[in-house]
RNA sequence: CGGGAUGUAGCGUAGCCCGGUAUCGCGUCAGCAUGGGGUGCUGGAGGUCGCAGGUUCGAAUCCUGCCAUCCCGACCA
């Protein structure tokens, strides 16, 4: 690991890329836009799959899976949907590989594919294509199923985490024998979703409706989480989609009803993915590197032992295990990490990088005293404690560090909303100060895209409990009853 | 797919204009010392200079073609 990172302020993107480089989160492939998620990246995100799986089957979700290739005729049903991904998708044409004779492995023309495969973008069209097979009456429904998958999306230009062409995420797929219960579903997803950014990832969102021009491919509504990064950037955080009977008309699932008739069924669909990783990074990391809330740390607490010599070593480790023993009884998660192999200084630094939330430093002195060093990562402060009572102190910190990170990016959030009523105002801000601009719109796409052409802000979302303001839209002048959230986004 | 740039050791680079078999840093390996914030010294290993042609006694360097990657745009969780 080589040593410092760019600072946020000299070059934001280039501090991002070097944090997720130098904190061993992920690296390119060799394969194009594809990226690896290393070991340690790859535990944020179990932590994340853990906490919401647990969330999706107390709402009363199952997990199941469906199939990575979908027929081109399936994705070709639902039009809206076909014209939003269809630029990016991966198709499969043959299924065989053959020697041209002169050493070099070809494709076989002669095993092209009857019916083209496509690499899911979604798997909207293959499930409801399954739940024809399910759904027949009333008595079938709702259908709470839930994949852990990965999808494909042929991306132009590809960042770690925040955009690759192969990602992982889950996608809920709901069906429901009302459209009042395919909302309040997709509600209360939108809700699931807002609580584990807020209360584990630490990241306070904004809940809202997306515009017409946002809307997921086949949807009638998409509500989504939107974060706001420390550059000012927005970060769509998660969707959740009512579906309507669009997939339903699709792929003829219609259901007897109570009363008898037949009926097409109401879908929500709903998502997030390790584009989450990328938000919890850009949330709360400093220019020393990843800033882990408790939570989502895979390593909470860390002990380091500063020593000479074996004899001092064993005293120290004895210390230690007695320590660990305290914590892993409070469900704390603990990391001894005596290599002789690093330095004190080395593995202080390592683990800032690695954004660990506590550190223990345990050296001779230590031992005379009964003390340790404790150096919390979120405030980079240090102070010698007590032995006795650590495992209670220890869970108190991380607690309070868990609020104190969430505090800094709620204020951070705070200064970085802007309300403004003119459309000079608007530009002025969005490349000054940067951040949500709330304004009034006249509610019409053309005005959305024009202003997305000029600015390159878009509207991210309509909050859900936007107060009604009469105003005139920033743009055309033509009233409007509330301000929507305009930004930056990645 | 348009506009720009770059390919030299695991990573980051110098050398290229002005041809003579590759520089430095990080990392890595060995040994000794060191150990409370990225340790020091000594010694070692590691390179088809993106690929293929061409010019030349001789090419990382000059010429031609190709490939790849990155940045800016269009597209996007």
């Amino acid at each position: 690991m080589s040593k410092g990172l760019t600072s946020r302020t000299e070059d934001y993107s280039q501090w991002y890329n070097e944090l997720v480089s130098k904190a061993d989160l992920a690296e390119h492939s060799s394969v194009k836009g594809c990226m690896v998620i290393k070991p340690y990246g790859y535990a944020i995100w179990e932590k994340m799959q853990a906490v919401l799986d647990q969330k999706f089957k107390d709402t009363g979700h199952s997990n199941a899976y469906f199939p990575l290739f979908i027929p081109k005729s399936f994705f070709s049903k639902e039009a809206s949907h076909v014209d939003g991904f269809a630029t990016e998708c991966a198709v499969v044409t043959h299924y065989r590989l053959k020697n041209d004779g002169n050493g070099n492995i070809i494709v076989d023309e002669t095993a092209k594919l009857e019916e083209e495969l496509i690499v899911r973008p979604t798997s909207e069209t293959i499930i409801w294509n399954t739940y024809k097979g399910w759904i027949q009456s009333y008595r079938d429904l709702p259908i709470l199923v839930n994949q852990w998958a990965n999808v494909v999306r042929w991306e132009m230009r590809t960042r770690l985490f925040l955009r690759t062409t192969e990602f992982l995420w889950q996608e809920g797929h709901t069906a429901h024998a009302t459209q009042a219960e395919a909302i309040a579903e997709t509600e209360q997803m939108l809700n699931v979703y807002a609580d584990f950014a807020e209360n584990w990832m630490a990241v306070p969102v904004l809940r809202g409706k997306k515009t017409a021009n946002e809307r997921f491919a086949g949807a009638l509504d998409t509500y989504c989480i939107e974060a706001l990064m420390q550059d000012g950037k927005a970060l769509q955080a998660g969707t959740s989609h009512f579906l309507g009977q669009n997939f339903a008309k699709a792929f003829d699932v219609k259901f007897t009803n109570r009363e008898g008739k037949i009926e097409y069924v109401w879908a929500s669909s709903w998502g997030v993915s390790t584009r989450l990783i990328g938000a919890l990074i850009m949330a709360h990391s400093d220019d020393f590197g990843l800033v882990l809330p408790p939570k989502m740390a895979p390593i909470q607490v860390v002990i380091v032992p500063i020593y000479k010599g074996d004899e001092e070593l064993q005293k120290i480790s004895a210390t230690a295990q007695q320590i660990m023993g305290d914590l892993k009884a409070k469900g704390i998660s603990v990391k001894y990490d005596n290599r002789d192999t690093q330095r004190p200084g080395f593995k202080f630094a390592e683990y800032e990088m690695k954004g660990v939330p506590l550190r223990i430093a345990i050296g001779g002195r230590d031992l005379e005293n009964n003390t340790v060093e404790l150096a919390r990562r979120d405030t980079r402060s240090k102070e010698t404690v007590s032995n006795q009572g650590l495992a209670n102190l220890i869970e108190n910190l991380l607690t309070e560090i868990q609020q104190n990170i969430f505090d800094k990016a709620l204020l951070n959030r705070a200064e970085k909303s802007t309300r403004v009523d003119t459309y000079e105002e608007f530009k002025k801000v969005l490349d000054d100060k940067t951040g949500f601009v709330y304004a009034h719109w006249d509610g019409t796409p053309e005005t959305e895209t024009k202003i997305k052409e000029e600015t390159k802000a878009t509207i991210r979302c309509i909050p859900l409990d936007n107060p009604l303001e009469n105003g005139f839209c920033i743009y055309t002048g033509k009233p409007s009853k509330q301000r929507v959230v305009f930004a930056r986004a990645y």
